[in-house]
DNA sequence: GCTTGACCTCAAGTGAACTTGAATTTGTAT
DNA sequence: ATACAAATTCAAGTTCACTTGAGGTCAAGC
């Protein structure tokens, strides 16, 4: 009863899978790009640590906010010299400014929803919406979204 | 003095983008995609209304909210049998999920920034952080950002 | 009237993030 | 021992949102 589980404690890359919901072409991809790491294999098998998932969730939700992988893997590096905060910092000040970005689109749509307007860009609301929206720049910094 | 002026209310491609701060392919680009409209040519330059500055406003800030060109294409139209105010309302709703997750994203690297714990997969309330973000479903819907 | 510069079209290229396919390997079940 | 399902590698393909380049055209200035 000693050694039929001797590595049980792992997960294979299926169950990864099927426990985070992503194909597993998209699991190797995370770690040929270094975000996520196996342990070892079982035969052919790439062996995770159960923790790996939190790391998948991390990296889902830094995706669902608009993060590269690239910046992803930057933010959760837990390797070299030191993990920049500043870099951190700077990241949460971006999110705060997307987030009023988005709460304007929002408030935009629900009105545009209910408006009577024949088109939605003839609607002074909608209009004054979006002259806080986009006030001023137009392209000032490339927000987060592309590299 | 009548004629001088014939058109002189329209913008031609060269000061829409400047006016805009995109690329000029980029609007030719955003007009084959439907997105907006010329509505004549001075020789081989195409003209805007004036009204093409909202508009692309409108698209920017669609594209900071993590919407694709067809999604911004499809809530823009103004044409069609109807605006299809269940799918404005329904989008508005998704923003507003996606607000939610970006709340945490940004609290989480706040926390982060000046955590002390080694590792932020190590921390605690990072991890609940994490916990709350993700909760069950990792992949549940494409939130808002591919097709 | 001829040059020039900015715009035109159309095709192809780019980078990010994956996905797909072919050929191969291997643990498990029979 | 053999078959089988599932994972592996590696290269190539896909989508999105543009950009770049070649070759052509036109309004305006000299």
């Amino acid at each position: 009863m000693t050694q039929e589980i001797t590595q049980a404690k792992f997960l294979d890359i299926a169950e990864v899978a099927r426990l985070s919901g992503l194909p597993a072409s998209t699991l190797r991809y995370y770690e040929e790009k270094g975000l996520i790491h196996s342990v070892g294999r079982r035969g052919l098998r790439r062996l995770f640590e159960a923790q790996v998932l939190q790391h998948l969730a991390l990296i889902d939700l830094g995706r669902g906010a608009g993060f590269s992988l690239d910046d992803i893997g930057a933010m959760l590096t837990e390797r070299g010299p030191a993990i920049d905060r500043d870099r951190l910092r700077a990241k949460a000040d971006e999110i705060d400014k997307t987030i009023q970005r988005l709460s304007i689109m929002r408030d935009g749509l629900r009105h545009a929803a209910d408006c009577k307007a024949p088109s939605h860009l003839a609607c002074p609301t909608f209009q004054r919406l979006l002259r806080i929206g986009a006030s001023g720049r137009l392209r000032p910094a490339k927000t987060h979204g592309r590299s």
